[in-house]
RNA sequence: GGCCCGUUCGUCUAGGGGUUAGGACGCAAGAUUUUCAUUCUUGAAACAGGGGUUCGAUUCCCCUACGGGCUACCA
């Protein structure tokens, strides 16, 4: 069946040589972080810290016309968010510049010519109509050695042709030939033994007509000229492996060849297939690590970080997609993960997202992050409001409301009030049975809070009890009215924990103003 | 179509020749909290099918089915 999915999101490899590991990885053609991405990153740099590694990274553009504006700096930002931190880059420099892939075409040219001296590439000159016209024509077409003795390249032309038609710069690829009953194999760290017999592999292209490698010469003398050990990438590579294999060979540096690990696809939540951008939009939940703009298209994708995880959690969740330490944990914090982690216990197969899963990834963490590492979460999220908060009392306020928040945001709901006095009140839900004596008890109940203490939550809680039944009223006939008055609606943490952080002056303001509105 | 990879509750998974097949998310019920959430208890829920091998297969082997990936001058 054809799939219709896009392509790879991210491929990386990275290395441990001279206690360096170095990740090499080209952005989709529209940009953006995808959470397959980041968790093949994620594996990367845990894999590199386990080896007392540095973590480098390359990013590469493609070619001119695909280069994504703002993908780089967009990709740099992610890790930063996700404390995924690269010591190297395109941005920071490094031992292995240049890093962009237009920067570095002449150094694929230089290869890919080798290759053809050496009789394991040639020149193709079939146009593009030409081989769609085949394709057309011919059933299950494929440019191998069952049809490239009959098309025009540097194997069927004459030697002078070629010359000519070089000399002249009419357009043409590099493909490679690829050997015929020949058993191509290679050992996968996550898959063990993998293997394929040659004559399935076609002749793929390796250099473009407009001199830029394809990914599968790029990635064999980056690797290679970057001191590459270990290449991970996702499982829809691993169709495309012979011909690295293959090149690795025929560039000669077998003995240098970094051991491979194609890790497990994430999935679509429901139906089938691999996790799209357009599956977030369809579901309703982020697939990018962070906002991205489109810049062809103009559309947003929703991050992560926007819609208010923890970069803790983000982590986390991933980790857990494909991975399991083999015991009943579940909340890893990078450093654990750093510890414990092993490839042999990464799943093979792949993996459905599930956002309710991750959202409660988030909740955990929430719950066990400190008031005081919440506090700069919090505070974007008020500022983004409008809402004024100082340090310390916010901090006390997201003590008090931590375990009821599920995603950053809702810090918002749980907490403005402590901090501006509710513009709606959920009236309907005291007003209906609203009588004289509610009126009189609240109009005593300010005469008890000036004249009381007004310093602990507990007496507080006692006194107004005491008030109710000597008034002749059911606890709960008050309990409920007096929370919508401090914080307008049937929500927040305990009420007179929140009355007392309010402090007394505001309270009594707060009911005075409600008041009148329940009557 | 061809090739490659995979298959344990709805989902993420543990386990592994003899287990009451374990955990988590979600769901349901109950307790606590006279808000909501948290917390706690309980419940429903799985070894794709068929052949072998074996005293015994969910576990090992084969086949089938199903799922996924790739099959571009994309990555």
């Amino acid at each position: 069946m054809q799939s219709q999915s896009q392509k790879a999101f991210f491929n990386l490899s990275g290395i441990t040589m001279d206690k360096k590991v170095r990740v090499r990885f080209a952005p989709s053609p529209t940009g953006g972080l995808h959470i397959g991405g980041v968790r093949t990153i994620l594996f990367n740099y845990i894999f590199a810290k386990r080896n007392n590694g540095d973590f480098v990274l390359r990013i590469e553009d493609t070619d001119q016309t695909r280069y994504v504006p703002g993908a780089e700096e967009y990709i740099i930002n992610c890790l930063k968010w996700c404390g995924l931190n690269p010591d190297e880059g395109p941005h920071i420099g490094g031992d292995f510049a240049p890093y962009r892939q237009s920067e570095r075409k002449p150094i694929y040219k230089q290869y890919a010519e080798e290759l053809i001296k050496n009789g394991y590439a040639y020149y193709a000159f079939d146009t593009p109509e030409e081989l769609e016209n085949a394709r057309n024509t011919i059933e299950n077409f494929r440019y191998d050695k069952s049809t490239r003795m009959s098309l025009r390249n540097s194997l069927t032309l004459p030697e002078e042709e070629v010359q000519k038609l070089l000399a002249q710069n009419v357009p043409h690829v590099v493909r490679i030939k690829v050997p015929e009953d020949q058993n191509i194999h290679f050992t996968d760290l996550i898959r063990g033994h993998v293997s394929f017999d040659s004559n399935e592999v076609d002749d793929k292209v390796l250099l473009k007509a407009d001199g830029m490698p394809t990914y599968h010469l790029a990635v064999v003398v980056d690797d290679y000229l970057m001191k590459i050990t270990h290449a991970f990438r996702g499982e829809e590579w691993l169709p495309s492996a012979p011909i690295h294999i293959l090149l690795w060979k025929y560039l000669g540096w077998e003995e240098d060849m970094p051991e491979w690990a194609h890790l497990p696809l994430i999935l679509k939540p429901d139906g089938h297939g691999k996790l799209s951008k357009r599956d977030g939009k369809r579901l309703g939940f982020p697939v990018y690590a962070m906002n991205w703009t489109d810049p062809a298209t103009q559309e947003l994708a929703e991050g992560f970080k926007e819609v208010g995880f923890l970069p803790e959690a983000f982590l986390n969740m991933l980790a857990m997609l494909g991975w399991n330490d083999g015991t009943d944990q579940e909340l890893f914090s990078l450093d654990e993960l750093c510890e414990k982690f092993s490839l042999e216990r990464v799943n093979k197969a792949g993996a459905k997202f599930d956002y309710e899963k991750a959202k409660w990834f988030n909740a955990e963490w929430i719950k066990k992050s400190s008031a005081k590492s919440l506090y700069p979460y919090v505070k974007d999220v008020f500022d983004a409001k409008g809402i004024q908060t100082n340090e310390e009392h916010l901090i006390q306020v997201i003590d008090m409301v931590k375990e009821r928040c599920i995603l950053l945001p809702d810090f918002y709901q749980q907490a403005a009030f402590f901090f501006e006095a509710p513009q709606n009140y959920d009236v309907d839900a005291v007003k209906p049975k609203w009588n004289s004596d509610k009126t009189a008890f609240f109009e005593a109940y300010i005469h008890q809070i000036e004249a009381g203490e007004f310093a602990d939550a507990v007496a507080l809680e006692a006194e107004f009890k005491q008030l109710a039944a000597d008034k002749g009223l059911k606890i709960g006939e008050v309990m409920l009215p007096f929370r919508i008055m401090l914080v307008g609606g049937k929500f927040g943490p305990q009420v007179f924990d929140i009355a007392l952080a309010l402090g007394r002056a505001e309270t009594i303001k707060r009911i005075e103003k409600a008041l009148p509105l329940f009557q």
